[in-house]
DNA sequence: TTGAAAGCGCTACCAG
DNA sequence: CTGGTAGCGCTTTCAA
C-alpha cells in the first residue's frame, strides 16, 4: 500500500450561535414547563394538544435530549456493556446481533467492545464501561482477571458470561460445554470409521473455549481407545484461515498416517482443506477434515465442511432475555443466578 | 437447533447497602475535598502525599467515577460515534480497529453501531447516539437520509464519511473511488487477455459502494470496447459467500462463453470459484474469477483469488486522525473540510 | 496546592 | 393533566 494523498477544501458549516437547543428552549417555544416536555419525551400522559405543540417545538429546534443529564437525574442509563473477544469473528458478531435483537426494542443501547483475546484489555474496557453506569454487562468466556471480577461484583448490576459454562460464574451464564461438543465430534468421526484422528488448534491459553475443545478431544480419544492423541498447537487466537495450512503440514509431518483432522474452528479447517488440495490430497477420501462453529465458509467451500453448529445468535438473544429478566426482577441480593444451556449439533457434510 | 434447557441456582451477591461509592465518599475517607479527588482523577497537580492518600481511598472503596456526571458538568463526553454497515464484514471491522488504534490512546470511547445496510436504521442510531453528546462521528458511505444529514450538521461536531468519496460530503471524507478501483480491475483482466468479462453483484441499491463498482465496470468495458456488459445482480447486501454460486450460474446461463468474472466482493468470488469446481470448471483456465477487498479468504483459498486490496485499517486510522485534528482544531465554522484519498491496488493471484 | 460555591440538563416528587 | 422545587455527581470558577 503506497502513500495516500490529502486535499483540504475550506467550507463553512451552519451552527447555532447559542449552542444546541435545550429542554428549556423547547419548553419556552411550546409555552409549557420543562416537565411537560420531559413527559412528552418519556411518553407519559399529556393532553394531545399540548403534546403536539411540544413535538412541533422539538422538531423546529432539532432538539436532541441529553442522555447524560437524563441518566444522572434518573439514576439509570440505557447502556448495556457488551464484551466479545473479536468483532470480526462471525460467531461473535452473530451473538452481538442476537443481543441487539433482544435489547434494542427495550430502548437499551449496546456499549460494544472487543477484548482482542486479551484479559488485561478486557479489564480496561470493563473499567471504562462501568464509568457509564451500564444497566447490565454481557461478556465472553469464563476467564477474567481478578480485578475484572471484583469490579463486576462490586457494581452490583446483572452480569452474564457467554459461550462457556464456568464452574464459578460471576452471576448468570449462557453457553455450552465446549469440551462436550468436541467429544461429540470425535464420536462422530469414530462412527464414520476414522481411527487415527488428529487435532489442530491454537498454542495460547487465552482462548479458553479452544482449550476446552482440545480437552474434550483428548478425553474422548482416550475413552474410545483411539491411541495417543495427535495434537498440533500453533499460533494465537483468533484462529484465522491462514492457521490451517501450516498446522496441517505439522500434523502430517509428525503423524503421516492420520486419517482425520479435527480443527478448533471452521477457519482452520478451511485452511487445512485448501492445503490438502495443494498437497494433492483428496478430502475426505485421503483425509477427513472437520471444523467447529458452522461458519459460512463451511457451507460454501468445496467440499462442504462437517462441523459443530452452535447457535451463536441464540446465545446473544438468550443473554439479552436473561439480562432483561434480571433488570425487571428482584434486587441483586435476592436474584437467582441463571444458567442457560445452549444446544449444539454435529452437522455432517462432505469433508468428513 | 433444538430446545435448550435452563436451570436456576439461587445465590447471593455482595453489594454495598448504601449503593456504589461516590466522589464525596472518597473525599471523606481521604480527608480532602471532592475537588482534590477530581484533580487526582484528571491527573492535575496535587501534592504527592495527598495524591497517594486519595488513590488509596479510591482503591479501598472500589470507586468508579460517573462518566455521565462528568460529561454533564464539563460539557463534553469521551464518546466517538461510529457507524458501519456490518460488524461481521472483515473490512469494516478492520476499519473499526483502525479507529480504535487512533482514538483509544486519547481516552476516547467508541460508541459502535451497525446499520445493517439500512438507512433508516442508520438514522435511528445517529439520533440515539447524538443523545450521548459524542465528540465526533464517523459513518460509512455517502448515502444517508435527509434527516440524518440535518441531525449531523445541526450537531455541529466533526463528521467523517468513510469508504467513499461523496461529491457533497457532510463534513470530512476518508475513502477512495470504488468506481475507479473497479475500472482498474477491468483493465487488469483485459491486459491478461480476457475479453468476455462479466460482473456479479448485489441487486439492491443500498450498498452504494457495490453500485459504484458496477458503474466502474460498465464504464471501463465501454472504454475498452469489450462488447455489451454482462451483469448479474442478485441478492441483498451484505454480499456473502453464498452469493457467488447462484450468481455464477446465472451469468453462465445467459452468457456461456464468459471467460472472466469480476465479483463485487471476495466473498462472492469465493462462492463463485467453489461453484466452478462443482461444475468441473478449472479456475483460471476455463474461467477467471476476480474479487474485491483482499479479505482473508482470497489469500487462503485454492486457487488464491486476484482482488483489489483496500487499506481498511488505514481508513479507520486516518479517520481517527482526521477527527482528532478537528477536535483539537478550530471551531466548526472555520474548520476546513478534509478529504483523505486512500490507496488501493490490484493484487494479482492465481484465480485471474 | 487546596477548598467552597455554583450549576451543567434533566427527572423525581409533590402541589395544584 | 400540569408546574415548581430540589438535586443527581461531577467540574468549573474563583478565592484562600
Amino acid at each position: 500500500m503506497g502513500n495516500s494523498s490529502t486535499t483540504v477544501n475550506a467550507a463553512s458549516q451552519s451552527l447555532d450561535p447559542s449552542g444546541p437547543a435545550r429542554m428549556s428552549d423547547v419548553a419556552r417555544l411550546a409555552g409549557v414547563s420543562k416537565m411537560t416536555v420531559s413527559r412528552v419525551l418519556a411518553g407519559h400522559s399529556v393532553a394531545l394538544a399540548t403534546r403536539e405543540r411540544v413535538q412541533q417545538a422539538i422538531d423546529e429546534l432539532g432538539y436532541v435530549a441529553d442522555a447524560a443529564a437524563g441518566a444522572l437525574s434518573s439514576g439509570r442509563s440505557e447502556f448495556v456493556a457488551v464484551l466479545v473477544p473479536s468483532l470480526a469473528s462471525s460467531n461473535f458478531s452473530d451473538t452481538v446481533r442476537g443481543l441487539t435483537a433482544a435489547l434494542e426494542p427495550q430502548g437499551l443501547q449496546l456499549l460494544l467492545g472487543d477484548t482482542d483475546y486479551d484479559l488485561d484489555r478486557e479489564e480496561r474496557l470493563v473499567r471504562s464501561m462501568l464509568r457509564h453506569q451500564p444497566r447490565c454487562v454481557a461478556l465472553t468466556g469464563a476467564q477474567h482477571t481478578a480485578a475484572t471480577r471484583t469490579l463486576l461484583v462490586r457494581s452490583g448490576i446483572p452480569v452474564v458470561e457467554m459461550w462457556d459454562l464456568p464452574s464459578d460464574p460471576i452471576d448468570a451464564v449462557v453457553g455450552f460445554s465446549n469440551a462436550k461438543a468436541a467429544r461429540e465430534m470425535v464420536r462422530y468421526l469414530q462412527a464414520r470409521g476414522y481411527r487415527r484422528i488428529g487435532f489442530i488448534g491454537g498454542a495460547g491459553d487465552l482462548d479458553r473455549r479452544g482449550y476446552e475443545r482440545l480437552k474434550g478431544y483428548r478425553q474422548e480419544i482416550r475413552a474410545l481407545s483411539l491411541g495417543e492423541p495427535r495434537v498440533v498447537r500453533l499460533g494465537d487466537s483468533p484462529i484465522t484461515m491462514s492457521h490451517g495450512a501450516p498446522a496441517l503440514d505439522a500434523l502430517l509431518d509428525q503423524w503421516p498416517d492420520t486419517d482425520a483432522v479435527m480443527c478448533v474452528s471452521d477457519m482452520s479447517a478451511f485452511g487445512a482443506i485448501m492445503q490438502c488440495h495443494r498437497r494433492g490430497l483428496s478430502v475426505p477420501d485421503d483425509i477427513a477434515v472437520a471444523g467447529f462453529g458452522n461458519f459460512e465458509v463451511s457451507a460454501c467451500s468445496h467440499p462442504t465442511i462437517t462441523t459443530v453448529s452452535v447457535d451463536a445468535h441464540g446465545i446473544g438473544y438468550r443473554t439479552g432475555e436473561t439480562l432483561l429478566a434480571a433488570l425487571n426482577g428482584h434486587r441483586a441480593q435476592d436474584r437467582a443466578h441463571t444458567k442457560v444451556n445452549i444446544d449444539y449439533t454435529v452437522i455432517a457434510r462432505e469433508s468428513a
